[in-house]
RNA sequence: GGCUCCAUGGUCAAGCGGUUAAGACUCAGCCCUCUCACGGCUGCUACUGGGGUUCGAAUCCCCAUGGAGUCACCA
C-alpha cells in the first residue's frame, strides 16, 4: 500500500458541527491506522463566512479531540500553504492546463441566457453553448476584456464510474452531469475544482468526507483523469441524523461539540461516541481509547445508512467515562460545576467527588445533586415514615435521640464513614430494630431530603461532627413536635 | 421530478447462503441495599412489503414502499 495521506478540510466557521468532528475523526484514524500522513487544511474561500478567530477553534477542538494533524498551516510539511485563501493564485493557472488538454472550456455566456435554459421540469442545465467556439473567437472576447467563466468539459454519454470505499461501485450516467463552473467571473475557483487541485498537490490519495459528494466524485476523476493525474480513492460517509428525517445540524440545537463540552461531556465520551456512530468494531467492546480506536479502525465496519444521534448513549458512554476517574481527575473536571453550585467550597470536595463519581453521567448534573446541602431548614417530617422499613416517626424520634447520645461521644479523629458505621450499626443492636430503621432517620435528620449521593454515615462525615449534631438536634425538635 | 445511494428492535448496530438473528443504550422486573446511584441477573421489542434464484435466504436478483444525498459563479 502506498503510503496513505488523508486530510480534514473545514471551513473556518467558529465551531465544530459533529458531523464534521466525526468526518475528521474517521480520516485521522485511518491515517494512523496506516501509519500515514494527517493534513489539516482551511478551506475560508468563502469571505462571507469567515469569521475571525475560527481557525483557532480549529486547532482547539482538535487538540482537546487528542486529533494531532502531522500537516498543517502550523506544521508545514512541504505542501503548503495549508491556507485556501494563501492558495488563491494558484487555481487559474490549472484551470488554464485543463482547457488546454480539453478537459475544461471558456464561457461567456450571460447570465440572462443561462436562466433562459430551464427545461421541462425547471432545471437547469448548461448546454454547452461555448464549447463551439472557435480558439480564435475566445482568444478575441478573452483580450477584449469580456467577463468570462471556465467550466468543465463532460462528455455527453457513456457513464463514469469509481469505486467508493465504503459504497462500493459507483456509476453515473455523463448526460445527467453538468458542465460545472470551475473558475468563477472573479477569477476565483469553486469549491469543487479548488477541492480536486489542492488534493492533487497536496498529495492526498484518500479522500474522506461526507456522502453529498458521493455522485458528483465522477465528476472530480473526469478532472484527474483529464490532468492525467491519479485519481484518488474515495470513502463517503453518511450523514449523523436528528432523526429519521432530519440531519444533524445547527438549526435543530446542540449539535457542536463545544457545546457538549459545556453541557459536561468528556471529550474522550463525546469522540468515542462520534467514532461509533456509522462504525462499528468487530468485537463488543465500546468503550474505546483513541489509541484502541486506531488500532481497531476499519472501512469495513462504517455503515452506509444515516445514523440517528442518540444523546442518551452517549450520555451514558459519559457516565462510564466519568466512572472510570480517579477523584482527582475527576475533581480537575469538576471544580468549576462545584464552583458553580450553592454548595461552592463549604464542603470536602473529595469526600463529595466519591459520591459523586457514579452517580453522575454528566458534569452539569453536579449542582442540582449537592444544592441540598446549602438548602438545609425545615422539611416535611412524614418523609420518616416508611412502611417497607416499619419505620414509624415515633420510632424514628427514639432511633435519632440514641444517635445524638452515641455520635456525641465519638471523637473527632473517628468522625469518617467507616467509623462512624460500626458505631451506628451498634446502635441497631441496642435498640433491637434492624440497621435500616437507623440509618434511614439519621440519614433524613441529616439532610432534609429524601435521596441523596451518598447514605448517612457518608453525609455525617461530609458534614462534620458539629454541623451533624447541630442539623440532628434540629431535626429531633421537629419531629418531636409532630410526634407529640 | 431526473440521477446516485441506503433499508435488521424505539436508538446505535453484529450478521456476508444453513445462527435459538449477537451486543450496547433505553424501558420493565428482580437481587444487592440506609435513600439515590453503582454492580449483578432476567425480560420486552427487529430482518419494510411482494415476487424470484436456491435443497435452504436477513444475507443474492427484480419490483414496490420508505428514507438520504444531489441537481448553484455555496462550500
Amino acid at each position: 500500500m502506498e503510503k496513505v495521506r488523508t486530510r480534514f478540510a473545514p471551513s473556518p466557521t467558529g465551531f465544530m458541527h459533529i458531523g464534521n468532528l466525526r468526518t475528521c475523526l474517521y480520516a485521522y484514524l485511518f491515517a494512523r491506522k496506516h501509519n500515514g500522513t494527517f493534513v489539516l487544511r482551511i478551506e475560508d474561500t468563502d469571505q462571507e463566512r469567515y469569521v475571525e478567530g475560527a481557525v483557532d477553534v480549529v486547532y482547539n477542538t482538535l487538540k482537546k479531540a487528542g486529533i494531532n494533524h502531522d500537516e498543517g498551516p502550523d506544521k508545514d510539511g512541504g505542501y503548503g500553504p495549508y491556507i485556501q485563501s494563501e492558495r488563491k493564485g494558484l487555481y487559474l493557472q490549472y484551470a488554464k492546463e485543463l482547457v488546454a488538454k480539453g478537459g475544461a472550456y471558456y464561457c461567456f455566456c450571460s447570465k440572462e441566457r443561462l436562466e433562459s435554459l430551464g427545461d421541462k421540469d425547471g432545471v437547469h442545465k448548461y448546454d454547452k453553448h461555448c464549447l463551439s467556439l472557435s480558439k480564435e473567437e475566445v482568444q478575441a472576447r478573452l483580450d477584449a476584456g469580456e467577463p468570462y467563466v471556465i467550466r468543465q468539459n463532460i462528455p455527453t454519454e457513456g457513464v463514469s464510474e469509481y469505486d467508493d470505499l465504503v459504497f462500493g461501485h459507483i456509476s453515473v450516467p455523463n448526460e445527467d452531469m453538468e458542465d460545472n463552473i470551475l473558475i468563477k467571473s472573479d477569477g476565483m475557483p469553486t469549491y469543487n475544482f479548488a477541492n480536486v487541485v489542492d488534493d492533487h498537490l497536496m498529495a492526498i490519495n484518500y479522500v474522506i468526507r461526507g456522502v453529498e459528494y458521493l455522485s458528483s466524485t465522477p465528476k472530480y476523476n473526469l478532472m484527474y483523469d483529464a490532468f492525467g493525474w491519479e485519481r484518488p480513492h474515495y470513502m463517503h460517509l453518511s450523514p449523523i441524523m436528528k432523526d429519521a428525517q432530519r440531519k444533524l445540524s445547527k438549526r435543530y440545537g446542540d449539535a457542536n461539540f463545544e457545546d457538549f463540552l459545556a453541557k459536561g461531556y468528556l471529550p474522550e465520551a463525546i469522540v468515542n461516541y462520534v467514532a461509533l456512530l456509522g462504525w462499528s468494531p468487530k468485537g463488543n467492546q465500546e468503550k474505546l481509547s483513541m489509541a484502541e480506536l486506531i488500532e481497531q479502525f476499519d472501512v469495513d465496519g462504517i455503515s452506509k445508512s444515516p445514523s440517528i444521534f442518540d444523546e442518551q448513549k452517549m450520555r451514558w458512554l459519559n457516565g462510564e467515562y466519568i466512572k472510570s476517574l480517579s477523584v482527582d481527575e475527576f475533581l480537575e473536571v469538576a471544580n468549576p460545576y462545584f464552583d458553580m453550585s450553592k454548595v461552592g467550597d463549604k464542603y470536602d470536595r473529595k469526600l463529595l467527588a466519591k459520591m459523586l463519581i457514579p452517580r453522575v453521567e454528566i458534569l452539569s448534573e453536579i449542582p442540582e445533586k449537592i444544592n441540598f446541602l446549602a438548602e438545609w431548614g425545615e422539611y416535611d417530617v412524614d418523609m420518616y415514615e416508611h412502611k417497607k422499613m416499619k419505620i414509624t416517626k415515633p420510632l424514628a424520634l427514639r432511633v435519632l435521640q440514641e444517635c445524638k447520645v452515641v455520635l456525641q461521644n465519638i471523637d473527632e479523629s473517628k468522625w469518617n464513614d467507616e467509623d462512624l458505621k460500626t458505631e451506628v450499626g451498634a446502635i441497631a443492636q441496642t435498640l433491637e430494630c434492624k440497621s435500616g430503621q437507623v440509618y434511614l432517620p439519621l440519614r433524613l435528620a441529616l439532610t432534609g431530603v429524601a435521596t441523596t449521593p451518598g447514605g448517612a454515615t457518608e453525609m455525617a462525615e461530609l458534614l462534620g461532627k458539629r454541623e451533624s449534631l447541630e442539623r440532628l438536634e434540629f431535626s429531633i425538635g421537629l419531629l418531636a413536635k409532630s410526634v407529640e
